[in-house]
DNA sequence: GCGGAGCTAGTCAAACTTGATTAACAGGGG
DNA sequence: CCCCTGTTAATCAAGTTTGACTAGCTCCGC
């Protein structure tokens, strides 16, 4: 399901109670819009999806301070918050969640104890080495390598990016390790959350030099 | 669009003629089950688009030799042949194109001349030094790295895919220009196909060993 | 004091993706 | 011979994603 899932639910929570312009925002001031499918039409989707799900409570508020149609709020229940620690987990841990998943995780990766993302790390790296292993053998069987032809530099591109993602999945490790960022229960840690009113640096329209998507 | 329509094109274009369940097998030959959205409805999805696009001729044909419901073939029209050439041509050369359509593309690179694909490949590295400048550039301004604590380190993780994705890009065009695999007008090259009748040895259902999406 | 540029907030149709399901037939066991 | 399983081939509904579009409001210049 992608990973807008794990940045709506993580960008409602930051706000405690917020409505769709404002988790838009917050996820293009992370550059979401960049690396995963954070557009607005997800996004009012995602919300609605799981308001009815029962992960987010919808009120029906104001008609909007500022203009605009009237503006729905959400708040993340007891089931949502849940589920967004199950995608955070799962994010951070586990490859085939996907690289989109892992950018969010690591956005909200302070809401963990710093030893719970060092174990979920950890299970990533080794997640990493089993499945390269796991290929290995399977494509490349007596024969010898080379069988495939050109085909063969397709296992040798993902092969080569489990090994570079598990690389730099390692330097985390350290600088975690080394005592980075403030994590959960070790007092107020950077949000990284636009505050009511402050303006987007990088509101929509604005574009980004080198957009990627 | 992601990189569907490029396997379907180009699985189609291998045998001259195909249905849908050739092209099904012949991608999960590749794996690309694995790497990218290549599942049978997509597969089928894109068929039935492309032929009402123009880019497939569809012919209704006999009710199917060995069971199964009447089957469809299809052929690739001119129109179709130069949309997989320039989805093949951005695959190589477009980063932002995906890494899955990065991956498809390589499986098909012979078609082109050994000359294009090293320009493509040339291209793509100078794209990813390009987009890495214009990003450090725009996140890492006078107020010194840091001031976006942890969510510092998601932008150190895209860098980092760019720059171990150039490095990668090199290394095949080392070996690109070292002689490696036929190129078109080269001679006979390999052809990653299963033959009219030969047992797929990925066939659905056998699970591979440490599957990754 | 008005007109349009631009922001705020969100909707919508069209396309795409997914996983389950259908449907036809082949072959083997009882 | 008849049922049951497996294979071949494809469809379908439900959910997602996309990009374009709507619509209210403010503010600035003229």
């Amino acid at each position: 399901m992608s990973a807008i899932r794990l940045l709506v639910l993580g960008a409602v929570r930051q706000h405690g109670r917020a409505h769709g312009y404002q988790v838009r925002n917050d996820l293009e001031f992370w550059g979401a819009h960049e690396w995963s499918n954070a557009k607005p039409g997800s996004i009012y989707h995602a919300l609605k999806q799981m308001a009815k799900q029962g992960l987010l409570h919808a009120y029906e508020t104001a008609p909007s301070t500022a203009g605009g149609p009237p503006r729905t709020e959400y708040e993340v229940t007891e089931q949502g918050t849940e589920e967004f620690l199950a995608l955070l987990r799962a994010g951070l841990a586990d490859p085939e969640a996907g690289t989109d998943a892992l950018a969010g995780a690591i956005g909200f990766m302070v809401e963990l104890e710093r030893a719970e993302v060092l174990a979920l790390l950890n299970e990533r790296v080794a997640a990493l080495r089993q499945w390269r292993e796991s290929v290995t053998e399977y494509y490349t069987p007596d024969a010898g390598p080379g069988q495939f032809g050109h085909i063969g530099e397709i296992m040798n591109y993902w092969l080569d990016s489990a090994d570079t993602g598990a690389e730099w999945t390692r330097g985390l490790i350290r600088r975690v390790e080394g005592g980075a960022y403030t994590f959960a229960g070790e007092g107020e840690h950077f949000v990284g959350v636009l505050a009511e009113g402050q303006e987007n640096p990088y509101a929509t329209g604005v574009p980004h030099p080198g957009d990627h998507r």
